[in-house]
DNA sequence: ACAGTAACCTGTTTGC
DNA sequence: TGCAAACAGGTTACTG
């Protein structure tokens, strides 16, 4: 479910509502979750306040005094705020307690994560490779440019790899190709630095884009306060194969690149 | 160092 | 209608 839109969304969405709360409890329904919830975390933050919400790629960052809580969604994972009474449905693994409102996360696939960390964040394992915030002025044509030279790739999964820029998932990598007019196959070294100068351009305004619309609600992905997001109506090729390009109106294709569905227009994507 | 694949897990959709 | 296969927003770990 959630690319780098429906996390910050989430963010913003459930800051108001805990930062600067104290922890009263800690509830572990489900530990096995990618990796196991640590055990340990309800004595680790019980009467500890909630600093601040930060943002790594599709890591939430909760800071404490003591450390920090990573969250990941996962391709399946929501967080909301609810009062702290609500029963528990299936899938509903974590609570983070504030006295009477609760950060819950449900995660049905379990690909999500809960992990604790007492080093500065960006040192953890997980975190330490990942390349830029494609919202900063870090990330520009030129980083995918040079990155791209000794890569054999397509551009697609080129522009997936975390490595190489953070938050690009399955569904703005196909929107940003199709904006830039690049095709999804095409090899990553092939593609011309003026040409990954629209591709970055691409991607930072489909990905604020989203951000605006709270992000892309397909199945079932909500904000914290249960709305859905409203980003799926500006979907331009994701989802829409056979369907006419809205640009030109030859049928959108879809083939699989990297085990994963690609789409687009073979006559506005070279 | 890089590329390709399997794996983690459940729910929904698709096809016979 | 029923059942099995295919597929889904992510990412790591392993293999060659």
């Amino acid at each position: 479910m959630p690319e780098l839109p429906e996390v910050e969304t989430t963010r913003r969405g459930i800051r108001p509502h805990i930062q600067g709360k104290t922890v009263s409890a800690v509830v572990i329904r489900q530990p096995s979750l990618r990796w196991p919830i640590p055990r340990e975390l309800p004595q680790l933050l019980k009467h500890r306040k909630l600093d601040s919400i930060g943002r790594r790629g599709k890591y939430l960052i909760l800071n404490f005094s003591n450390g920090c809580l990573l969250l990941h969604l996962g391709m399946s994972g929501s967080l909301r705020v609810l009062p702290a009474s609500t029963p528990a449905e299936k899938h509903d693994h974590f609570d983070l307690v504030f006295g009477k409102q609760c950060l819950r996360l449900h995660d049905p696939r379990r690909f999500g994560a809960v992990l604790w960390t007492e080093s500065p964040p960006d040192r953890h394992p997980l975190l330490h490779k990942l390349g830029p915030e494609p919202l900063s002025d870090k990330f520009t044509g030129g980083h995918l440019y040079r990155h791209s030279r000794t890569r054999r790739i397509a551009v697609k999964q080129f522009i997936m790899d975390g490595k190489v820029v953070v938050g690009v998932g399955n569904i703005y990598a196909n929107e940003a190709l199709f904006h830039a007019g690049i095709s999804p196959g095409r090899s990553c070294a092939s593609i011309s630095a003026r040409r990954y100068e629209r591709l970055a351009d691409a991607i930072k305004q489909i990905l604020v884009t989203a951000i605006e619309c709270g992000g892309t609600t397909l199945q079932d992905f909500v904000q914290a306060d249960g709305q859905p997001g409203y980003f799926s109506q500006e979907l331009q090729v994701y989802g829409r194969a056979g369907e006419a390009c809205p640009c030109c109106g030859k049928p959108i294709k879809q083939k699989i690149l990297g085990q994963r569905s690609s789409y687009y227009c073979a006559r506005c994507q070279r």
